[in-house]
DNA sequence: TTGAAAGCGCTAACAC
DNA sequence: GTGTTAGCGCTTTCAA
C-alpha cells in the first residue's frame, strides 16, 4: 500500500493496484464490451479495494458532457412532479444519465435563474418543469424539453404534458354523467389551469350548462382553492358539484364545504385533479384525473435523448391521455 | 468575434475579451477583493456578452473541492424536509456553497447507495436526513451530519436534530392541559417516532394516565396513520384525543375519526407533528408541534463549516427545541 | 485487447 | 494589482 493516507484514490491508483493501464480501468467504468474477463476482474477488485469513487467533474471534464439531465421545479410542496421525476429516471439511469434538480428558490443568489447552475453543470439537457420565463430560456443552449402546458412557449423546446383541456372536459363529464348541472370550476394560474378551465368549459357548453368559475388571490394553492371555493359555494347555494384544477385546490374546496356544511359527497361532490398521494388519503378519497405524469417524465426523456442525437429534429408537442381516477368524493345526485 | 460557433466559452475568451489574464478573471467570479473596479466592470461586461458560465466540473477539479453540500433525503412525499433545505440553503449560499439532493430511490442502480453519487460530485460535506444504514456512512469520507433523530448512530457524525421526546412530552401535555385523559398516539417506524411516543409516556405516566399506543403496518404514511388511529379508537372508545407522530399520520388519523364518526375536535381532539404545509390546510387546521426545521437545517450547514475548517472537533450532539402550534384541531374536554 | 499521450477549463501558488 | 504556470482526474484518439 504506497498510497498516501487521506488522499483519495484516483484511476492511476486503481490501474497500478490492477496492474493496468488508466484507459482500460476506464473502460471498465463505463462498462465497455471487449475487456478480457480477468482484467475486468482484477480492476474491479482493485476498485473495490480501494473504495475509489470516480470523479464526475473529471469525466464531465474531459468527456465535455455530463450525463446529467437537470429538472427545473416549480415549488416542492406541490406533489405532481414526484412521478415526472420516476419516469425521467426510470427512462435514463438504463443509460447512465443522471438527473439533477433545480428549485428556482433555493441556489438563488448563486444564479440569476435555476438554469444558469444547471449550465454550470454542463447538463445535457433541461426539463422545465415549472412556468418558464424569457430570462430563463435565454440562458439555455442545450436540448430543452418543456413538462406541463405552460402559459410561454420556449422557442425550440419540445413540450410533453398530459392533455389537461381532454382532463378538464374529462372530469366535468363525470360530473354530469353523475346527473350534476350546477357545477363549480375552482381555477388558478399557469397554462396548465388555464386549459383544465377550458375544457371544463366546453363540456358545460355542450350541455347547455353554466359555468361558474371562481379563482384566489394566489396561484394554485390549497388557500387559493379555499377561497374560491367559498366564493362559489357563496354565490351558487345550488351548486352541487366542484371540479378543482388540481389535488391542492381540491383539499382547499373541502375545507370550504366542511365550513359551510356540505358534506362530501352526499351534499356536494368533487373532483380534483393530478392523482398526488392526497388524493389517496382516506379523509379525501378524492376522485380525480391522473395526468400520468411518469409517462410524462418518460417521453420527456425521449424527446431530450432524440434531440441531442439529431438537434435539427422538428420541435414538437406530445400529449399524455389523462385517465378518471373515481374514489368516493363524487356521488349520483 | 473570433469565436468558433458552437463552442461554449471558457475563461481564456472571456479573459481576451476582455483584455485580463485568466486569473483575474477567476478572481472577478469568485467576487475576490482587490480587483480594480475598471477590469472588474470589463470582465464583467464580457461574461455578459459572451453569455459565459463557468464550469464546476473544472472548478471542482481544479480546486479539488466543489462547493456543494450533499443531503441524503427520505421521500419527497412527506414534507417535513422542506424548511430543512431552505435552512440549509439560507447559511450557505452567502459562502458561495450549493446543495444537490439525493434520493434514495433515485439514481439507484447507478450506486450502490445515494451517497456514491455525493462522493462522486465530490461533495465538500454530507447531511444524512433519512435512516442511514451502514452500507451508506461506510461510502462517506467527508464532514457528515446527521438531521433529525434516527436508529442508527454515524460514527464521526454530528446530529442536530429537533428535540422530539420534548416535542411529544409538549404535545401531550398540551392535551393533558386541555382536561383530556383517554389520549392515544399513533406512532411509527424510525428514530424521531421511538422518540416522540417517550416523550408521549413520559407525560402520560408524570400524570399517572396510562397510555394508548398503536401503529400501522409500515412507516409514518397516512395510511399507517388511519390504521392505527382505527385500532385505537375500536380499542378505546373512550378516547378523547390522539397524538398523532407526524402530520402526514395525522391526516390519517383525521380520516379514521371521519369514518367512526367522530368529530375533529368536538368529539376527539387530535394534534400532529411537523408543523408541515398540511397542517395549515383549512380542512384540518392542526395542531402540531413545529420542529423549527429551517434552525436544525442552518445548525447542519454551522456544523459541517466548523467540521471542514476542523476535523478533529468533538463529535456533538444540537437539540432544537420545539414548539407548539395550536390551530383549532385540539379543545378542551 | 491494451497502452500512451493530449487535452478538457479551471484554481492556486508564485512571480512580477 | 495582475500575469504565468503547473496540475486536478478523467475521456478519447491513436498506435501498438
Amino acid at each position: 500500500m504506497t498510497q498516501e493516507i487521506g488522499r483519495r484514490p484516483n484511476i492511476y491508483d486503481v490501474a497500478s493496484a490492477a496492474g493496468v493501464s488508466k484507459s482500460l480501468v476506464s473502460l471498465v467504468l463505463r462498462g465497455a464490451p471487449g475487456v478480457s474477463p480477468a482484467r475486468r476482474a482484477a480492476v474491479e477488485e482493485a476498485i473495490e479495494r480501494l473504495n475509489y469513487r470516480p470523479s464526475r467533474a473529471a469525466a464531465t471534464l474531459a468527456g465535455n458532457r455530463s450525463r446529467t439531465i437537470g429538472v427545473v421545479l416549480d415549488d416542492y410542496r406541490n406533489l405532481w412532479f414526484v412521478d415526472l421525476l420516476a419516469g425521467l429516471h426510470n427512462q435514463l439511469a438504463p443509460l447512465g444519465y443522471r438527473v439533477a434538480v433545480a428549485d428556482p428558490s433555493f441556489n438563488a443568489r448563486l444564479d440569476r435563474t435555476p438554469v444558469d447552475g444547471l449550465m454550470s453543470l454542463r447538463v445535457d439537457g433541461i426539463v422545465i418543469a415549472t412556468e418558464p420565463t424569457e430570462e430563463m430560456f435565454a440562458a439555455v443552449d442545450v436540448p430543452a424539453v418543456v413538462a406541463g402546458n405552460r402559459d410561454m412557449a420556449v422557442p425550440g423546446a419540445d413540450v410533453v404534458a398530459n392533455d389537461d383541456m381532454m382532463g378538464g372536459r374529462l372530469a366535468t363529464e363525470h360530473l354530469i354523467g353523475l346527473g350534476h348541472r350546477d357545477i363549480g370550476h375552482v381555477t388558478g394560474g399557469g397554462g396548465a389551469a388555464r386549459l383544465r378551465a377550458l375544457g371544463y368549459d366546453a363540456a358545460m357548453q355542450a350541455r347547455g350548462l353554466r359555468p361558474h368559475i371562481a379563482r384566489g388571490q394566489g396561484l394554485t394553492t390549497e388557500s387559493d382553492g379555499y377561497e374560491a371555493a367559498l366564493k362559489l359555494l357563496d354565490e351558487n347555494p345550488s351548486l352541487t358539484a366542484i371540479f378543482a384544477a388540481n389535488d391542492t385546490m381540491a383539499l382547499g374546496a373541502a375545507g370550504a364545504a366542511r365550513d359551510r356544511g356540505r358534506r362530501i359527497p352526499e351534499d356536494l361532490s368533487l373532483i380534483g385533479y393530478d392523482n398526488s398521494p392526497l388524493a389517496s388519503a382516506n379523509l379525501l378519497r378524492l376522485t380525480t384525473i391522473d395526468g400520468r405524469n411518469a409517462e410524462v417524465g418518460a417521453g420527456a426523456a425521449r424527446a431530450l435523448l432524440d434531440r441531442s442525437q439529431d438537434p435539427a429534429t422538428q420541435v414538437r408537442t406530445v400529449l399524455v391521455e389523462p385517465e378518471l381516477v373515481i374514489r368516493t368524493s363524487t356521488a349520483a345526485r
